[in-house]
DNA sequence: TTTATTTCTTAATCAGGATTAACTTTTTAT
DNA sequence: ATAAAAAGTTAATCCTGATTAAGAAATAAA
């Protein structure tokens, strides 16, 4: 059940078997059916998710009423709005699966109980926040380095995987253009 | 000599006098003049820097040429290069400051010691992390968000005071287009 | 299996911001 | 104080990617 969180910490931090155990005790996996939402903007963010299984979208709606994608959620993955979620202010965006997936819900409480329970759980989130920060930042460089078609070509080259497993216009988004954009740079070459 | 830095963590967690006077003890402020460089592309970036004074920029060359700036950090922030930070590789990034500025350098090693003797300070860095990650994902949620001439008008009503203390063309680069765009809105209105 | 709904494609026109270049103003160095 | 360098302005032209619209293809539902 906890396998993948269990051996997603593991790479960071040692546990024991109780502590991990504790860990299984306490979280327990949810499933959800494509198309369901963890988030909706408006509401406040009640957890940090991990996902097991499956695959979900982090996006908000731009003024054009369009869905702006700014972050999928892989197994293996972490997946949240950390500013409402920390702020408990209500969201501006929405988590939703793309596929049938799994996650483990951390609630504040829970995680606060959790880090005081198992001390090692301070330094894994603190080194998987210091991870994800640095994707973060290279984002930010990335956007400013290269050109949207420049970023769709380097995307599918380095992710051809990935992007069989999502319809186009949400890679389109994510990538922060039309899907008509899309279709018109596959089209030449 | 360390009350910003002091006064920061203290902002987030509690310490005695001794683990602060440790904190003194281990790390020396460094003042660096405007122009002078804390890491340049090609190195390897050795420390994280807070800020106790002044403003730095961090910066890499895109393939214009051209400096684009992905960070300013301010009396208060830290700043860093994460991803070589973490991994050891070389950065494609330069840290710079734009004004006589003074810093507090942690390198890895002198964090890890500090972090083991004031375990408070591992809850400090788990927690700014999570705000620097926060205000990343607002980044980029931004970016995607408003138009170059939108995000010039947000940032002047937001930050008045910020934009007369760097030169126009730093605000062009940091905002992702070229200064003679921003002299043009700037002449409308 | 047929219909409905999503997703993808193509093409014409349009707009936001880049590029180039020449010039002006401000700041820095001598 | 003067020269040199850095920073900012203006305007013409160009280009990347948006918009609009219509149709085709693929998926899902009945």
């Amino acid at each position: 059940m906890h396998t993948v969180l269990l051996e997603h910490i593991r790479k960071y931090v040692t546990l024991t078997d109780d502590e991990a155990s504790l860990i299984s005790q306490k979280l327990k996996p949810t499933t959800i059916k494509k198309k369901e939402f963890l988030l909706l903007a408006g509401k406040v963010c009640k957890a940090n998710y991990f996902v097991s299984r499956g695959l979900l979208r982090l996006y908000f709606i731009n003024k054009k009423e369009q869905e702006q994608i700014t972050q999928f959620g892989l197994e293996g993955w972490w997946i949240t709005d950390y500013d409402s979620l920390d702020t408990q202010k209500p969201s501006r965006f929405y988590i939703q699966a793309v596929e049938d997936a799994e996650v483990i819900a951390w609630n504040k409480d829970v995680q606060e109980e959790l880090i005081l329970a198992i001390p090692q759980l301070e330094t894994y989130f603190r080194k998987i926040l210091q991870r994800a920060y640095a994707a973060s930042q290279r984002r930010i460089e990335y956007i400013y380095a290269y050109s949207d078609e420049e970023r769709y070509r380097n995307f599918s080259t380095n992710f051809p995987g990935f992007i069989q497993r999502i319809p186009q216009y949400m890679l389109a988004s994510y990538l922060g253009f039309t899907p008509q954009f899309l279709s018109k740079i596959r089209a030449k070459k």
